[in-house]
Order: structure tokens, then sequence, then C-alpha cells
DNA sequence: CGCGGTTACTTGAACCATTCCAGAAAAGGT
DNA sequence: ACCTTTTCTGGAATGGTTCAAGTAACCGCG
């Protein structure tokens, strides 16, 4: 298995949890922790909500997998490492997808000093609107999983 | 006072926690939301909790400030609306401040589409380390409020 | 091939920012 | 000044995440 591997020359050790988080997250990109649990569990039945959180901490901690942090949602995880990519995020249903940077290829992590800060690196958080919530925001009699309150 | 008529231009009633908290989040910009409650109780000590938490979003809302959420860090409040400016978080203290767009006057917020999503704004976030956490990282001696395990 | 020390996982509980709820108070148009 | 609507208060609950103590597992070493 090449998670083993993976795991191990990033100095961590080989254990069930740790290449079945991998695993889950390579499967499922973008899910939040809850979402890796599930998959997870499909092949350790028994791991604990502890443990993915810790696992999913320390894999972190040395680069294997990303924590995206959207305002208002609970973290969610990529193991798409190492480029310069940014995140689209819909408004309305928090659904989330991959953007390659706009205007080039990093010109938004280019290193810039304010207020006397050293700036390490850039993040981009696009909001917008998913395909189906666009759709739904024509239509608004079918008011599915909106939490605003309805127009009167 | 102007913020009165800020409220009711924006269609908002005129009451004292509203203006009240108007006041605090322009004194102290990038405060979250027990400052701006601690600041708003020298003047109206019988303010709620739950009301700041609603005069913010509501104020959030109508666009009379604005709620920044880094990642990992309470969401916090700034009154400088309107223009397209971004925003430095340390990642050692959770010390922020105003950044200009770097590249340009906007580059960052040009609306692009991305796996069918409508761009409506773009938010930047730079991490990196403010001053002082620059030089707490060079003498590692007296860690003060660092939250990460000392090196052994 | 098995021992030992270190590291990880389990279980259970606590945390904190934020939100929900119902009732009391106040704002402002008529 | 009244009355309706909106907002504020007080108390409780929520949900994602983290802390703490004990048990289990990994893996280098002999």
């Amino acid at each position: 298995m090449t998670n083993s591997r993976l795991l191990r020359e990033h100095g961590l050790r080989v254990t069930g949890p740790r290449v079945a988080v991998l695993e889950a997250v390579a499967l499922l990109p973008h899910s939040d922790t809850l979402g890796v649990l599930t998959e997870v569990r499909r092949s350790l039945p028994s791991v604990s909500v502890q443990a993915v959180y810790d696992v999913l901490h320390t894999l972190t901690d040395v680069g294997l997998v990303r924590r995206i942090e959207p305002a208002g949602h609970p973290a969610r995880y990529e193991c798409r490492v190492g480029d310069n990519h940014h995140h689209v995020v819909c408004r309305s249903c928090g659904a989330l997808d991959d953007v390659d940077c706009a205007t080039g290829a990093a010109p938004c992590s280019e290193p810039v000093t304010a207020h006397g800060f050293t700036i390490e690196q850039a993040e981009v958080t696009y909001w917008g609107l998913c395909p189906a919530c666009q759709t739904a925001e024509l239509s608004p009699k079918q008011i599915t999983s909106d939490r605003r309150r309805p127009t009167p």
C-alpha cells in the first residue's frame, strides 16, 4: 500500500486508522470530519470519533492533507496538497469545489509584508452559488434546504 | 448622532444597543463579539450577550459592518465596508490587520466561473506572523501564549 | 522472533462560540 | 397616546471540536 509509504516518509507510524483516513480523504475530497469518519468505518467499524479528529490533525500538520475551513461551515479535508489552488463555496448549501488561481500561476500567494507581518501563505475563498442553488434561487417556490426565511 | 441616520438609511430601527454596537465596532476594529460586548456595556451595562450577537448579525446583513471569520478563531467585525480589502492573520496569536489587495485594484475579485458556480465575491486571507510573534519565534525560550508544545 | 518503550487509540466528559426559544420591552407610524 | 411590529432579555441547548486518563498497538532492538 502506497499510503503506508507516505506515512512513513513523513515520519509517522503506520496504523489502521491513518491508512483508512488517507484513503477516505482521497476517495471523498472536501468531506468533513463526519464524512471521513463514516467512510473510515466501512473498513474499520470500531474507530472512534476522536481518532479521526486526531489523525486528520496529524496528517494536516505533516502536510499530507489540507484542511479547509469555510466561514460558517465545519472543517473539510482534501489530499490535493502542494499546489496553490483555491476554493469556491456555495453561500447557500455550502458545496465546495476547487478553483485554480484565476490570474495566473501564483500571484495571490506573492509574499507581501503589511503592518510588519511576514506573510507565509495566501488563501483565497470564492463565494457564490453552486449550479443546484442557482436554479433554486430562480424558482423560490420550492424551498428545500434554505435557512433564510421565505419572502412574505 | 450620525449612527442613527446610518441605521435609518438601512431600514433599521434606531435602538440603544444598535448605536452602541456601531460605535464599539468603529472604536475597536477587528474585535470579536465579546470585545464588542465589553465595549458596549461601558455605556449600556445591561445589554445581553444575545442582543450583541443579534445586532451584529443584523448590521452584517444590511452591510453596515463586515464579519471576518478566520479559520480557528471566533468571528470579528469591522466597519470598513464597501472597499475590497483583505486581511492578514497571525498564525500564532491570531492578531489581525487590514491588507489592501497586493496585485492592484481588484484582480482577486474578478468574476470567474468554476465548475458551474457563479462567483459573487472573493475573500483573501493572508497567514503569517505578526511582529510580536516574529521576535517570539526567534527566541523560543519565553513561551507566552503559544499553544504548541515546546521543543524537547 | 518476542520484548520494551514510545506513540496512538478509546472512552467519556468538557469546552466555547453561537443559536434557539418564549416572554417582556420598546420603537415609531397612525 | 395607542397599537402593532420589531427587538431585547434571560435561560437553555446545540454542534463541532478538544481535553484527560487509561489501554492498546506499532516498530526498533536485541
